[in-house]
DNA sequence: GCCAACGTTGGC
DNA sequence: GCCAACGTTGGC
């Protein structure tokens, strides 16, 4: 079993929208690393919520991998703002996987606590300039962070 | 293949 | 709102 960590801004789609809808296609990841990872992501893997931008920013909850990734459907819809002219639907370029709610913490682990933290310094997230919106975490790292939540 | 210009992310 | 750090695009 793989850990990650995906990235959304609350106001878009937040750990209490995902509560309320259970399932969510994770669509629209339009960079090349971050959709290489969600390729790789495998039903029943554990993910880490983060809440981006807004206060306050950190670790908000828990999903998990619902299923596998497959073709984004929003990359053939001219509509959607990720429409993408060069995806085709024998060779499509993006995928998304579905996550599944699984808890949100009582408070959020803010990312400033995150940095203080002995243990999570090589955590790609706390990683100067690290803006990828779709990371890999180490078991370590994860159970931390849940520990911090819980207490 | 290089690289300048431009766009985006995301913390502060 | 600012801006550093990237990623992407497109001319050459």
């Amino acid at each position: 079993m793989n850990y990650w960590l995906v990235k959304s801004e609350p106001y878009v789609f937040s750990i209490e929208d995902l509560a309320r809808d259970k399932v969510t296609h994770w669509d629209g990841v339009r960079n090349y690393q971050a959709r290489n990872f969600l390729r790789e992501m495998k039903k029943g893997d554990a993910v880490l919520y983060y809440h981006s931008n807004e206060d306050p920013i950190g670790v908000a909850g828990v999903a998990t991998v619902y299923r596998e990734a497959y073709a984004d459907p929003s990359q053939f819809d001219k509509k959607n703002k990720y429409y993408d002219e060069k995806a085709t639907k024998e060779k499509p370029r993006w995928f998304c996987p579905d996550l599944k709610f699984k808890k949100a913490f009582k408070a959020v682990v803010p990312l400033s606590k995150l940095r203080e933290t002995k243990g999570l310094e090589d955590m790609l997230l706390l990683r100067k300039g690290s803006r990828l919106s779709v990371q890999p975490v180490v078991k370590k790292h994860f159970d931390k962070i849940l520990k911090m939540a819980e207490s």
